[in-house]
DNA sequence: CTTGATTTTTACAACGTTATAGAAAACATT
DNA sequence: AATGTTTTCTATAACGTTGTAAAAATCAAG
């Protein structure tokens, strides 16, 4: 069977108490003793258990991460830039995909999953702040999107509002009166969707051109869906000269029907997305996107996370941070 | 804290060992009992503590996953099939990005990682099959690519060079000569891109069109590293009126850079991938590419994976699955 | 009823670690 | 050398579950 620190303290001639004392940097041991010990573990090839550690810690060194569906790229990026800043500081991340079925949502927020993390990043989708709240625990539990912007929770997201305000801005700039807008309901009010789609009305308020719930069409945000929105848009006969993708995929999936259909991007219709995703760089034409800082997001939640875990934050409020944004001008809308 | 067994064990008048036999549904339990028992369970909310279990039955319920990056594309859907076919058995995925370096994924196939996980789904990169047999251990490995073909071990694979052979084939029905090739040297022979051009010489030469060393251009396989092999051949003045990209984000890359430069896909030069990754559907022009089962592959494997742990599969020899394939015509190669 | 076989339940140990509390050793001070 | 103080080490008990082996209860048959 595998090594325990019972062979360690027996080759080392020491107790098993002490071995333990020693991975864990223990300050009163003598250094010869330090050294036996040390000798011995590389010797005898030793590796802590991990799940002896968890039981008897109650620490798993292991954080959640719940979202809606790993293969959509923007998540599968901030996945990847998640774990990487977690490895940094000696956590792994697991990965709950909750397909937006709030019994699953709700069901990571207890059971197993929990009990196998330290700690929760959760993008919230359907769920709302008080059906979490009733089942959140008390481990350390950090909201990431903006579904659920509440007092009581830790929250990281992105300036949706302004981004999307400048991105406005810089359609209206280049001459677009009629921006059609993917993703959102015209009354949409709450979460991504409703904030940028607020930051879209303030542009063109601030720019003094009328706001027309026409240009206006719900999609759920994917590819195939992007494309059909724009496809009803053209079909009803709306005119539009720009199409503002409340994130990168709906807009590719937009631009991709254009182009199809014989529209010139951007010369008849400019398309701009959200969230500058890797794709969007080498889509052609290239995006036009606003690009949240996936790293700051990234490096901040597990930051924020890390220090509740560690009792370093202790706010009894919800600590919110909002990471910076940067506007991404490529060949779609210059 | 937490309600454990013996909390159960006391609310329903029973020993903490019958708790355990309800649990695990051990043949011998009046149902008078059982019930006892699982009403004791509901009403005090119980939920077995993984880690205690995982430490006396040696057992995680977790299977890990080892690749390179988890924000490509093809890694990014196929770990999400994979999540999902696992949870399906009741089995939670770990991710660990090996970022192709040597010492992560050797590292990924001992130490905690693999403590904590009762099987692993491996695809190794940059290291070789003695290295990895090595450090193997004795739990269950199943190898996703086709990095090492080695009787050892175990393998969910696709078949590369058909299907490469096949695309080869389409191209040069549709009058194509002159195919270049980007993601491997002229000599590559071993993993998928030594498999994938084998296929694609087999092809040509079955056509009797000659092979042309000058069309291969190596390059990772990233999209601006496609975009940048094409550069190079343009630059070169190297003639041809077909890109093969030997995974489809090359062939993204690649199509990206010949519309820049005002090179019409497909009436100058066709284009065709390898994955039919979802956006190869709403690339404009839309992406000709090899499907390579995907579904399959994450059936297959998870199946195999478990039927080791459940010692199902007792084959001394690797058990080698290959998916099927299909191919896509879409615009870009039609 | 008694006996023997079968079903049902239980006590106790064990998995490999960390926490507690105290014993032993080393050092400093008189 | 005795005393007190600090450093170093250790014995033992958990953490919450499953495995082993045996005890207790039930049933069938004489």
């Amino acid at each position: 069977m595998a090594v325990t620190m019972n062979d360690v303290a027996r080759a080392a001639g020491v107790s098993l108490k002490t071995v333990s004392n020693v991975l864990n940097d223990y300050e009163f041991i003598r250094p010869a003793t330090k050294q036996r010990v040390q000798d011995a573990i590389a010797e005898l090839g030793y590796e802590a258990n991990l799940t002896a550690r968890s039981l008897r810690s109650g620490k798993t060194s292991m954080l959640g991460l719940v979202l809606s569906d790993l293969s959509a790229p923007y998540y599968a990026e901030l996945a990847s830039k998640l774990m990487k800043a977690a490895s940094r500081h000696g956590y792994r991340v697991m990965v709950e995909q909750s397909d937006a079925e709030p019994s699953v949502e709700l069901g990571a927020l207890q059971g197993t999953f929990r009990q196998l993390t330290d700690g929760l990043l959760f993008t919230p989708l359907v769920v709302d702040a008080d059906a979490i709240a009733a089942r959140a625990g008390k481990k350390p539990l950090v909201m990431l999107g903006e579904h659920i912007m509440d007092p009581r929770f830790d929250l990281v997201t992105m300036k949706n509002e302004e981004a999307a305000a400048a991105l406005t801005r810089h359609l209206l700039a280049a001459g677009r009166r009629r921006i059609a807008v993917i993703g959102a309901g015209p009354d949409e009010s709450a979460g991504s969707a409703g904030l940028r789609l607020n930051g879209y009305r303030k542009a063109l308020e601030d720019a003094g051109v009328p706001f027309d719930a026409a240009l206006v069409a719900p999609a759920e945000w994917r590819r195939d869906t992007g494309a059909a929105a724009v496809a009803g848009l053209l079909e009803t006969g709306v005119e539009f000269d720009a199409v503002f993708g409340l994130n990168d995929v709906l807009a590719l999936g937009a631009m991709h029907e254009l182009l199809i259909r014989g529209v010139k991007v951007p010369q008849d219709v400019a398309v701009a997305g959200f969230d500058d995703i890797d794709e969007a760089r080498f889509a052609a034409p290239s995006l036009t996107a606003v690009s949240p800082g996936m790293d700051e997001i990234a490096e901040r939640s597990i930051g924020l996370l890390l220090d509740r875990i560690a009792g370093r934050e202790t706010s009894g409020q919800g600590v919110h941070v909002e990471a910076g944004f940067e506007l991404k001008v490529r060949e779609s809308a210059p």
